[in-house]
DNA sequence: ACAGCTCAAACTGCATGCAATTGAAGCGCC
DNA sequence: GGCGCTTCAATTGCATGCAGTTTGAGCTGT
């Protein structure tokens, strides 16, 4: 199982700091880290058994990815991306992923098409499961696409990207509804075998594009659960009739 | 001048660490360092002042970039991407900036238009200057332009792998032949202002493909200098009549 | 000369220690 | 009771030290 972990030795320094990021990585995806989860450097080093300095080091590359918010000498968060970030994300994947299918119609070898079966099938009895590991394997389902290219760039970029668009579908999307992701990735699959390029093209583009707007209804700053950025209209104008009471100066 | 440094903080921890990162990018793309230059944790430190911690974290990040190689136990080198990486650098970059102005395209600032123009004017008055420089300069235009879809993910990768493809054109590319970049640069800014979304997105394309056919023309695996990948088929045949005698075991 | 061996210098991997900054509880004052 | 100030524990920023690995220079035997 576990699809695939690494494969590209790209970046992902030592041992040790590529574990805890994988790690981290999972728990941020499966939502056991919720998007503003504090990551202290101190217990993530305990908590995996080598020193802050290692800990450290894997926060700043989990924040390369954009899963992870690092402030000056304060705790490291886990990213919470906004509404206007998580299209963007989207429409980046969307254009990456499209690459991806392009350079596969017609090239996939037999071995290639049972993993990719092999893998829906997974996410198809996985639908009695937990929302959190369906959501993992049908991102792990375009990571395994993005694999078949053999461009580790590619993997990168649609790694990250997909774990970032993961991250917001966690944020803003609350019913799930992955229902017929299965379905679209199995006709993916056999238009990919057909060798048809437009239409798996046109059919990467309107999942991805269906995915994202059912998650990302509208901009609807409620769901955007900041707290402060919600309440900010209110203090702005300074007045009385506040329905909460804001704790002395919000400042930043 | 500078072009806009950072504005997304995006990873980038404190601010030792990407001052470093940001003038060794500078001079990977500058070529001042090339590909396969060696980059010592120490020495590092020393030049900037600064421990091996925070040089290594910056090693970390640039790796995390693919600017730089990081190999175990092994001195951190400038990254030395194969021609197919290459290939697939600048095919993820069409992809990614043909983004770039479709969302552009007609929504232009006068003050961001003069901007873009003064930027082309500076390209243009670096000709005469080191090719390294009007390298730099045709590469941070493309940057501009990302940066002004004011999307940070954007940004990031169009950054990262335009990066990426200056280190390519350095290893692949002799003659360097930016000649006609500027011009293509003035006619994507002049379509961007009309407001011509094909138009736009075409003359992207059609841009970034002759950079990079006219830099990558062909697989030359002269031009690879990896050594021992070149002298790999002959070692294969462990054969006399060799024109070139290989030490000892050459493992890896 | 030349291939192989040995060993020391160079370098990385990692933990720990100290100073600086932050966040929040505690405390007095209005 | 609520507001502001002080103080202290928690936490980060960074340097340094030690152990293990790699590199390559020099030596030896052929």
């Amino acid at each position: 199982m576990a699809a695939r972990a690494d494969t590209s030795k790209t970046a992902e320094s030592s041992d040790k700091v590529s574990v805890i990021c994988r790690a981290l990585r999972r728990a941020i995806i499966e939502q056991a880290l919720e998007p503003g989860a504090k990551l202290p450097e101190d217990s993530l080093g305990e908590r995996f058994g080598v020193s802050r300095t290692i800990a450290r080091h894997a926060l700043g590359q989990l924040a390369a990815e954009g899963l992870v918010e690092l402030r000056r000498n304060r705790i490291a968060v886990v990213a919470t991306p906004s509404w206007q970030e998580a299209r963007d994300a989207f429409d980046i994947r969307i254009e990456l992923e499209r690459l991806v299918v392009r350079q596969l119609a017609g090239k996939l070898t037999k071995p290639q098409i049972a993993e990719l079966n092999a893998h829906v099938d997974a996410e198809d009895r996985a639908r009695d499961g937990t929302d959190a590991v369906s959501i993992r394997l049908a991102t792990e389902f375009h990571i395994l696409l993005a694999h078949m290219t053999n461009s580790p760039i590619l993997v990168r970029y649609v790694s990250e990207v997909a774990y970032r668009c993961c991250l917001t579908l966690s944020l803003y999307s609350r019913p799930h509804s992955s229902e017929c992701a299965i379905n679209e990735h199995r006709a993916i699959i056999a238009a990919l075998v057909k060798g048809d390029v437009d239409k798996v093209m046109g059919l990467m583009h309107s999942h991805l594009d269906s995915v994202a707007t059912r998650a990302l209804v509208a901009p609807s700053p409620q769901r955007g659960r900041d707290l402060l950025d919600i309440l900010a209209p209110y203090a702005d104008e300074a007045s009385g009739d506040r329905v909460v009471k804001l704790p002395k100066a919000v400042r930043r």
